[in-house]
DNA sequence: TAGATTGTTAATCGATTAACAATC
DNA sequence: TAGATTGTTAATCGATTAACAATC
């Protein structure tokens, strides 16, 4: 079931960091597309997407060279380029397993739709919600999901359950044929390989931005002090042991001896 | 308003990938905290967190030695100094911007409430949606997006808009204080320096799921003809000019002189 | 041709990981 | 003490970027 061989091996040799920005550069691309605007130049494109130019023609330079020295990009070109590397330009069934709040956000958004991805089900174990009309159409009962699959040869899968429930749901999706899972409950999903799983989590992305706030309000470091005795759900326990021998209060992690 | 200097030197020297995952072992040790679990090692944690142990032990070297050899590490001290570390001892009022769908989910995730997150407000432009409760809140008018800001001493910002509202919500938010945002509408956001901005896409993890998808599928590569002359939304443009000096059907960008 | 801009090189930077000395 | 496990080193790998020759 799973093929055994690395990401890299997989992927003809364009870096995980190249695919993870050529939506960007879609999406950017495709604005450009609607203005009519004929040609671009890879400053111009940079500039859209947020990137710097020299890694812009690097990642383009992974797929062809699809440009022309002097003049810049094609817009219609690349944005046909692009999309086919992607896979963008066949159409891929998902299957949304989870109506909640997010699920049905996810079912509504207009993304999807708009680049090759079609919602062939909306799926949750919840009795009350099955007939339910979200975005178009009815929810189903996740007891449905293996023959959703296969009828509809689904292999990408989107989780938006509870956390307790995703860890099986992602079982008989992987066991019904799903080879790729965008997960967005707040677990670590354990699959076979050959299967591929991104996660994208609203707090995780929020705590990174308190580290980053933390830096700049007071300026400098948190408190290095012991715990607190008590503190709003923090257990005495923690006090505990500090490892006496370490000095490592004031070292310096960024300068270290080559 | 912005203070000029770059991430790596405000953040004392622990690397954007190390803060990324701390709070990928938060959540693992909160799950081993409330099983009431009392140590862990690093081999545990990681396999808990799904990444390698040797990452895991380096990561957390960058907060200071808090492990114990031959033992590992206290759960709850841990739990501890990754919060400290993170700024999640401290309260971020945060408010959320467009209560579509996506808002709604957002501001009745639960996650955020748990980790020291309070939503100081839920705002929209709709005046259909201003005074709708949504997770126990009114909406408010985003008129009023300015004095909550100043009153709540809100720092971090959630843009749930659709993408042709996102940067005049985002302009308003900076000038009001706000030095961090979690942005989920699918357009770059332009901020002076010194604001920090997060972007969550939904439409671009799909894609990047496609592509990989599309490789396992026919596996190798997707065909390299020329484009059709017509498909679904792509004009005639694209058939343009394709370099007639491009040898590059059959490089390998894999292999490289050195 | 002169000007513009790509595609590529090579240097640099940052992240990952195996291995192991330190030490509980 | 013997066994276990951390914290750190150093090698490797991958990503970024300035610079510029190639070329439209």
């Amino acid at each position: 079931m799973a093929t055994g061989r690395s990401h890299t091996e997989r992927t003809r040799g364009i870096p995980e960091a190249t695919v993870a920005r050529l939506p960007l550069y879609l999406r950017a691309l495709t604005g450009l597309s609607e203005r009519s605007v004929p040609t671009v130049s890879s400053e111009e494109l940079a500039a859209a997407a947020g990137v710097n130019s020299a890694k812009l023609r690097k990642d383009l330079s992974y797929l062809g060279s699809y440009g022309t020295r002097g003049v810049g990009y094609d817009v219609e070109y690349l944005v046909y380029q692009i999309s086919r590397e992607l896979g963008l330009t066949q159409d891929w069934p998902v299957v949304i397993v989870g109506l909640g709040n997010l699920g049905a956000a996810l079912a509504n958004y207009g993304g999807f739709a708009s680049r090759g991805f079609r919602v062939a089900a909306l799926m949750d174990a919840d009795p009350k919600l099955t007939g339910k009309m979200i975005a178009g159409q009815a929810v189903r009962h996740v007891d449905e999901l293996e023959s959703v699959v296969r009828e509809n040869g689904v292999s990408i899968g989107v989780i938006a359950t509870p956390a307790g429930a995703a860890q099986e749901v992602t079982d008989r999706l992987v066991d019904a044929g799903v080879t790729s899972i965008l997960n967005f409950a707040p677990t670590v999903l354990t699959v076979p390989e050959g299967v591929d799983v991104r996660k994208v989590d609203l707090s995780i992305e929020l705590q990174i931005l308190a580290f980053h706030e933390q830096r700049k309000a007071g300026d400098g470091l948190p408190p290095d002090a012991e715990p607190p005795a008590s503190g709003p759900g923090i257990s005495g326990a923690m006090v505990r042991r500090r490892p006496s021998s370490a000095p490592k209060s004031d070292r310096e992690p960024g300068v270290q001896p080559a």
